[in-house]
RNA sequence: GGCGCGUUCGUCUAGUCCGGUUUAGGACGCCGCCCUCUCAAGGCGGAGAUCACGGGUUCAAAUCCCGUACGCGCUACCA
């Protein structure tokens, strides 16, 4: 196992957008290939005809590159940038990469339906796998009478042995179904849950090949795993009662199973399975909310796994060295979105300044607002740093800078100004402003307060009415660095508009 | 219904394999205090888990065994 070269993939299927727990499967097999020199793959599971969609696919794959997961191979791109798809079915012979970089593509397996055709007429050459032209009435029939018999509802085998010659035209019409033996037991280890065992008569023969000639999910799984050289199948535990089927698959193609390893799922707070009345769901999503990716990443991790010492923050390259599939969880994990908030300030206070303003460059201009001094903007952004948990807010201070025309906040504005001689005391400040010499932070401290101090007032009394006149709202920067970072010009002007009646 | 998987603070988890070092550790959140011109951030401190429940084994169990409950998954020509 140890000496085996490691290659894993991820296979989601495009039928709708990356969702966090796609997310959280595709980093847990990033991260094992990474930290152990194997290949990352990706691998479009687009057989299911009515419900994949190329805007998944474009999702998916967007939501990949935006969390950095990049995968290693897959078919060659046209130098035009488009990947060449033989496809049968939905997805485009001409597929156009949403981002540019690699000139791989993920592998498809509408692209793939040859190979799957061949084993599957190997499997029914061979007798482990036999046309059936069950009708899917017929079908609905059987498992309601076995429903009235309080049976398990399973296929019975009524068309295993039917004749069906090369030629047959009954052939047509017909799905073909996995030959599935009636006693025994199948085991596997898996690597986080341990020695499973399940009992083969519970399982029916299930179909591989449907009529339209198009794998089943659990056929084209395993064949394309065999075929991928996949070492490790690291996926949710959702697909935990189909690892016994695929383990016959692979003892009827005489094929050695690769090592199985099944994630816990992600819930919502109220336990069940994440879904859209949780909040966001979707990858893209807390980027455009403005969460970085990589602390995105880094929470992900920490679902479903840990370290012996519980860390929490990772830097760059810690996660791929650190991951193992050992202490991955067992049991399921509740998404919490406050702590990922915590951890994308964590990361925020990581960058510089101007690394924020460029980051946050789709979120200012999302809210309207036109930098025109990036010094400027780098400068204030420096100022505020800590109060911003999302690149979103980053516009929200930044916009009492780059917009004279500002909002007054009412509520504070009725706060601050209840008292008659509030404005009083603000026009008297306004003229020690106008005297000052620099307009400097220090200075203008030494002012204000010494002029409190003159009027004999709190320096609340006077600090509040600044701050409401010349920024419109209650919070931001420290008064004096609010005033110098407006400069006198425009700090009297708006003090002078504040008050005219 | 059947089968499978899971169950440690509100949440993520460490510890469970190799029972005693655990008054069950860390993190988010929460509460309080400090800092303070606001909002944050930061510093310090605190509450919070009889380890789902019930039996058993043992001098000793979160840790081993059995059962029960609850939750989730699968049981499709979905993946």
């Amino acid at each position: 196992m140890n000496n085996k070269t490691i290659r894993v993939r991820f296979a989601p299927s495009p039928t709708g957008y990356l969702h966090i727990g796609g997310a959280r499967t595709a980093l847990f097999n990033y991260l094992f290939a990474r930290g152990r020199g194997g290949s990352f793959i990706l691998r479009i599971e687009d057989t299911d005809e009515v419900r994949s969609t190329e805007e998944s696919i474009r999702a998916i794959i967007e939501s990949m590159k935006w969390l950095g997961l990049e995968w290693d191979e897959g078919p060659s791109f046209a130098k035009s940038g488009k990947l060449k798809v033989e496809s049968e079915g939905k997805t485009p012979s001409t597929f156009h990469l949403p981002l540019s970089t690699p000139d791989y593509g993920p592998y498809f397996q509408m692209a793939r339906l040859d190979i799957y055709k061949k084993f599957a007429a190997n499997l029914v050459e061979n007798g482990k796998a036999y046309y059936c032209g069950c009708t899917p009435e017929s079908l609905r029939k059987m498992r309601e009478e076995q429903a009235a018999r309080k049976l398990p509802p399973k296929y019975d085998g009524r068309c295993r042995d039917k004749k069906h010659d090369e030629n047959d035209p009954g052939k047509i019409g017909c799905v073909v179904r996995f030959k599935m033996p009636a006693d025994g037991n199948v085991e596997f280890d898996d690597a986080i849950r341990g020695r499973l065992s399940f009992e083969n008569r519970l399982l029916d023969d299930f179909v591989i090949l449907k009529t339209s000639g198009v794998p089943t999910y659990n056929f084209a799984c395993a064949v394309d795993d065999y075929l991928m050289k996949i070492s490790h199948v690291i996926r949710g535990d959702d697909h935990l009662s189909n690892t016994p089927r695929q383990m016959h698959l692979y003892r009827a193609l005489g094929i050695e199973p690769p090592i199985f390893a099944h994630l816990s799922m992600i819930l919502g707070s109220d336990g069940s399975r994440l879904s859209k009345r949780h909040g966001h769901t979707s990858v893209l999503e807390y980027r455009d909310e403005g969460y970085l990716p990589e602390a995105i990443v880094n929470y992900l991790a920490l679902l479903g796994w840990a370290t012996q010492e519980s860390k929490q923050i990772f830097a760059a390259g810690e996660l791929e060295k650190e991951f193992n599939l050992e202490n991955c969880s067992k049991s399921p994990a509740v998404f919490d979105n406050q702590k990922l908030l915590w951890m994308n300030m964590e990361y925020l206070k990581k960058l510089r300044p101007d690394e924020i303003l460029s980051r946050a460059k789709k979120h200012i201009d999302n809210a309207g607002l036109k930098i025109t001094d990036e010094i400027y903007a780098a400068k204030i952004i420096g100022v505020e740093k800590d109060k911003i948990k999302l690149l979103a807010d980053v516009p929200k201070i930044l916009d009492i800078f780059f917009i004279e025309d500002i909002t007054y906040d009412e509520e504070a504005v009725a706060k601050i100004f209840a008292e008659p001689e509030a404005k009083k005391m603000l026009a008297e400040a306004a003229k020690e402003l106008e005297s000052a010499a620099e307009f400097s932070k220090e200075n203008l401290e030494k002012i204000i307060k010494d002029f409190c101090l003159g009027q004999g007032v709190k320096n609340a009394k006077v600090f509040h009415p600044l701050r409401v006149a010349v920024s419109g709202r209650m919070q931001g920067p420290g008064i004096f660095e609010l005033l110098e970072l407006l400069g006198k010009k425009r700090t009297l002007e708006r003090i002078a508009r504040f008050l005219k009646p």
